[in-house]
DNA sequence: TGTACATCAGTGAACGCGCGTTCACTGATGTAC
DNA sequence: TGTACATCAGTGAACGCGCGTTCACTGATGTAC
């Protein structure tokens, strides 16, 4: 499924893309093969030949952003020595790839993750779980050496990305009573508040 | 379009939560007006004359659970004196509410609110802002008090809803590594010192 | 370097299915006198 | 209390549209010798 040849690679590009960009001009409901082919300008052969089916082209896109954001917070966090400091990173990390990928970040904060991960069956497990991975792989030494409050994992995750995930859906929605770098500036240090033992 | 007999409110009910049951037990997508009518056993004809529209159900199930969903918040802050006592009060029933009512729960947490809003246009600003008025509305003069730090509104509400958001969506994914009584032990202190001066 | 062949990539007409919706109708309920 | 009538509620066959998918085919690219 993979494309084997420059031209292929382009073509699944184009589709990809012009999929992201249908969803987020006309709503997750029109993103349709003949809504993405005419999009994109390739034809409804080749995205078949490309993804298998219009749920294979869902399934990719998901896996490109979602593997792009990870890359984001993984990268953040090489350089934090403490726990303040990885907050931060973290927390602008977030904040950052949704400003600058608005159009993905709709995309992965849409009902496609739940869809796709239903689709997937135990898939929505393994996912999930990569997806605050490297968070919570970096966060587990941190509480078990008393640097944050003895929470259960979950609990903090929870403290942390959720302030985050709020504050960038309502950006995402588009109200405009919100400013990502305002919120990057102060929310690491409230959110650190949370958790200090 | 709102029934005038008895009966009407009766069958009317039925296909709410047959929409709600189909919605939760075979996915969003499954959810059409053959799939409802056939799970609730009222005629097609009698979907059309109650709703309207395929449409017209979803947001008639959206605003009913939103609805109750916002009474039990704006309840649970009428007894709150301080800001500490009210965050518990907020945290304590969004998670009591998601308990109690998961199915309904997983609706509001589904990317419908989304559609809901895109296809009532403004309605999404003043959806939206209700969602979170008792909330909003009981926050501002205490923030203006000097009871809670001084940030902006939206910055706020992402603080105290944010954790709880996510430990709800964490739950209702069934991954079982959550527990909400816990949870609402739990956050509601931490949250507070997030927020206090 | 040239030729033959295999594989990859791209195309678009055609198909069938299931969707949302309509409509003409029957039956139940409420109301006026 | 009884009767006539209007409105509300319920029914399901029928329709058309657009969806995802298939398929037989042409063209481009890579490879073996």
């Amino acid at each position: 499924m993979s494309p084997k040849q420059q031209r292929g690679e382009v073509t699944a590009d184009l589709l990809l893309q012009a999929a992201l960009r249908v969803f987020v001009e006309q709503g997750e409901q029109k993103v349709t093969v003949n809504a993405v082919c005419q999009a994109s300008g390739v034809s409804l052969g080749s995205l078949y030949h490309h993804f298998g089916s219009i749920d294979g082209l869902f399934v990719a896109l998901g896996h490109r952003w979602l593997g792009r954001m990870l890359e984001e917070l993984t990268g953040s966090l090489v350089g934090a020595r403490d726990a303040r400091s990885g907050i931060e990173a973290v927390v602008a990390a977030y904040l950052r790839f949704t400003q600058e990928h608005r159009d993905a970040a709709l995309f992965l904060h849409s009902s496609y993750a739940e869809r796709y991960g239903w689709a997937q069956g135990r898939a929505i497990r393994d996912a999930q779980e990569a997806r605050l991975s490297p968070v919570a792989a970096w966060l587990d030494p941190l509480v078990a050496a008393g640097e944050i409050a003895p929470l259960p994992q979950p609990l903090v995750e929870s403290l942390i990305l959720g302030p985050v995930v709020a504050v960038a859906r309502r950006w995402l929605a588009g109200y405009g009573d919100v400013d990502l770098d305002e919120a990057a500036r102060v929310l690491p240090d409230r959110i650190w508040q949370a958790l200090r033992p």
